[in-house]
DNA sequence: TCGACTGTCTAGCGCTGCTAGGATCGATGT
DNA sequence: ACATCGATCCTAGCAGCGCTAGACAGTCGA
């Protein structure tokens, strides 16, 4: 028996090792990076070993996305905790998330660009993906007002998601990040007036 | 000397086909079926004539994009010279981004997502990218208000590129489209009422 | 009419994700 | 203690990818 058990150990080991390889590979060189050979070279097992434990390259990449939608849940919480009241939770966590976008941008796409199919907002949504989105959603809904909440909170949402991707390619200019999270958050506050220029 | 003009405007037409077949391939199947050796069969040519029209793939898809991006700037210069007042041409512009998002969902992704390196915002940036974000940017600036015009578009631009992106992978609840984009532009404009419930 | 040149194609390189089939190793029943 | 069986893993290979070298034909100027 015990033997058993130490095998299925091991195997979850392994299978948690492809998992943070696969995150580790595409965070140092890119998703492009990540391919099935260098993969199994990592890890020191052959390529098959790697669809005993998945389905294929799209499945390891949608299980390095659930990772990171638990870490942004945790990271949002632990933002949430750390402030009074729900402006300043609002604004922290509208801060958090860009910062988490910033400092993972690999683990972001893998979240948002490659692994576009994960059931979201459904019953059998994964519970790391429900989890993530309310953490984001619970703060802002809070400041939603007169708003119907859950519009609110999407719209809050896309336009985080914007600025990360847009910012991330380029498209924005470097500086000025900080005023743009500033004039999101004033603007969905219900506040006309300009942000403070810094 | 007539026959070298017939040469230059026959590779010209074959420079413009392969830029529209693989928009339609794209377009019709996804750009994960658009190939180097169907976008060859497509065209009626070997594969290396591609590559005497562009540096590779990557370029085709770079010209793709560029096309997009005059595309969605005389669309929106359209809608912009439909409406009266500065606050309406924002209304119709920014319904104006997302109808297009939606309408061509492979081009935006040839624009936003695969043609990550297109120069943006700098001096030597196409005439196509620089006259898109101008059509976005004229009116947006308008409506800015006391705010500095231009993170204010930026930020702008960021919510529209969320809602378009998100919405499009399923992560947005499918009616309501029309209800985030009146609350984005409620909000962006500064007024703090809901906008009216559909 | 002949050489040079331009344009095009065939064939192939190294890579990708993925899989079939065989070898190896350990647990189990006698 | 030994033979058998089953799980586990690897070698080898498939089709398809982006891209390119070299051969070939067809056209031009001398």
């Amino acid at each position: 028996m015990a033997i058993q058990e130490r095998r299925e150990r091991e195997r979850a080991e392994r299978h948690q090792l492809i998992i943070r390889i696969a995150r580790e590979l595409a965070e140092a060189e890119g998703w492009e990076a990540v391919t099935t050979r260098r993969l199994a070279e990592r890890i020191e097992y052959s390529q098959p070993v790697l669809y005993s434990h998945f389905a294929g390259k799209d499945a390891i990449v949608a299980a390095v996305a659930l990772e990171g939608f638990a870490e942004l849940a945790a990271d949002l919480r632990a933002a949430t905790r750390e402030e009074a009241g729900p402006v300043e939770a609002f604004r922290a966590v509208a801060g958090r998330y860009l910062a988490f976008a910033a400092a993972n941008p690999a683990l972001y796409d893998a979240m948002f660009t490659l692994a576009t199919d994960l059931p979201f907002g459904r019953p059998d949504s994964p519970a790391a993906l429900k989890e993530g989105f309310a953490a984001l959603a619970g703060p802002v809904a809070e400041v939603a007002g007169a708003e119907d909440p859950e519009p609110f909170t999407e719209v809050v949402w896309a336009a985080l998601h914007g600025l990360a991707t847009l910012g991330r390619s380029g498209r924005l200019r470097p500086d000025h990040a900080e005023y743009r999270l500033e004039l999101l958050v004033e603007r969905m506050l219900g506040k006309e007036a300009a942000p403070e220029r810094r």
